[in-house]
DNA sequence: AGCACA
């Protein structure tokens, strides 16, 4: 029998060693923490920007008495505790350690990962996303793509100070009215980091560009408006070859696993990599060989085979747009046969390749073979896994009125709508190179 | 200004 039900009142919180702090300055770091609570004892983990608002933090001392110190000390004191001003409040967690401190998304790092919530791809151009970052520095390159989180981009600065002056300043922010379409709500920016450290871009595209390389080539077919479905002889839709096939399933009524897949398709040459993933209810995998001839031929051998006697787990083949997958090393729905077993463990920090894909304007998907690491899909800053929804890409891209080519890089940066009230521009006392938005 | 979500 216990009151297990009965809320937490006010001031009548057991003591913690771990202190929850609210009311903090929304760009509040882990050092003004520190500095705020170590005349009280020594403080063993924190965790900042907590919560919705990014304005609560949690402070863990080594011992409880430190943390009964810190509390009695601001509960009678004329002086409230402070961070840039502002008042903090300070009382026992709920809990008894702080768990989980740093997620992925939060080891700093020279590559940004930004989520757009709101938009879809052809709302907010590249040239946009590069105005408002640039703001902070120099932005080496931009790969962007939609997943289910939204749609997401990856901005290379310098180095990860600049990267985080930039994430300080907009994570939480919308990109200012003026440079989004009409239709356009809200477009609020979330902000973490990747675990990229340098972005491969293959091509200057409407989705990718690298700014440090200006001759790169540009992806003809991934300007807007120039893609025109490609049309065979037949007047129907000709699929380019490709060293990837795409392997729809039907009837699965057995499981259909990585192994089973590589076994039936490297009856026609070596297999390098297959991915499964799920796709509109039904499943499908891809495949990719070493060269479009070997894949020619699996494809023509196997379409319309079945993996299993009576009709069961049926194969549907086309080639795909990948021209090389990224997928996970070893996992239960992908493996990458060409990364010796021995050197799986050294893959960690394997940088993911942005692959272009070959001239295939039907597709008008994303080009690119992976996702960032996004908090959640890429754990402990891993290799980002390849991402199934870039298959089967979107038919109908709305256009953007402004082609990559006609934008023009305003020399200052925009201003930045926001319902927080902060005056200060360059965060953390770093004077970001370049023009600082002003925010209000 | 009131408790973290990987």
């Amino acid at each position: 029998m216990s009151t297990s039900g009965q809320p937490q009142f006010r001031y009548t919180q057991t003591p913690s060693k771990v202190l929850h702090l609210r009311n903090l300055p929304w760009e509040c770091i882990e050092e003004e923490l520190i500095e705020l609570c170590k005349p009280f004892g020594k403080i063993v983990n924190t965790k900042c920007n907590v919560g919705a608002n990014r304005n609560q933090a949690f402070v863990e001392f080594t011992d409880l008495n430190q943390a009964i110190n810190m509390v009695t000390y601001y509960a009678s004191s004329s002086e409230p505790a402070q961070v840039r001003g502002k008042t903090v409040y300070i009382q026992y967690s709920n809990r008894h350690e702080i768990v989980n401190n740093k997620g992925p998304g939060d080891v700093p790092g020279n590559v940004l990962l930004v989520t757009i919530e709101g938009v879809e791809a052809g709302d907010v151009s590249i040239d946009v996303i590069h105005l408002v970052f640039s703001a902070f520095g120099f932005v080496h390159k931009i790969a962007t793509f939609e997943k289910a989180a939204g749609f997401q981009a990856l901005i290379q600065f310098s180095d990860a100070e600049t990267a985080a002056a930039a994430r300080d300043a907009l994570d939480g922010r919308s990109i200012p009215r003026y440079l989004l379409p009409d239709h356009v709500g809200s477009c609020h920016l979330r902000i973490s980091y990747s675990a990229h450290t340098d972005l491969n871009i293959k091509f200057q595209s409407h989705r990718s560009r690298d700014y440090t390389n200006p001759y790169l080539p540009v992806n003809p077919t991934a300007i807007e408006g120039f893609a025109q479905p490609a049309v065979g002889p037949d007047g129907k839709k000709k699929e380019p070859e490709s060293t990837v096939l795409l392997a729809s399933i039907e009837n699965m009524q057995y499981a259909v696993t990585v192994d089973v897949l590589h076994t039936v398709f490297s009856a026609f040459g070596t297999v390098q990599k297959i991915a499964i993933f799920e796709k509109n209810g039904g499943t499908q995998a891809l495949i990719q060989y070493p060269d479009v001839t070997t894949a020619a031929v699996a494809k023509d051998a196997l379409e319309g085979h079945c993996i299993y006697d009576g009709g069961y787990c049926k194969l549907h083949l086309s080639y795909s747009r990948h021209t090389d997958l990224n997928v996970k090393a070893y996992s239960d729905k992908s493996r990458d046969y060409t990364i010796p077993e021995s050197s799986l463990l050294a893959m960690q920090q394997a940088p993911t390749a942005w692959e272009n894909r070959p001239p295939a304007p039907m597709y008008q998907g994303s080009e690119f073979g992976a996702g960032g690491a996004v908090p959640g899909q890429a754990p402990g800053g891993q290799v980002p896994s390849w991402d199934p929804n870039m298959q089967a890409g979107r038919p109908n891209f709305v256009s953007a009125p402004g082609t990559f080519r006609s934008q023009t890089y305003a020399p200052s940066a925009p201003a930045y709508a926001t319902g927080s009230h902060q005056p200060n521009v360059g965060p953390g006392g770093a004077s970001p190179p370049g023009q600082p938005p002003y925010y209000r």
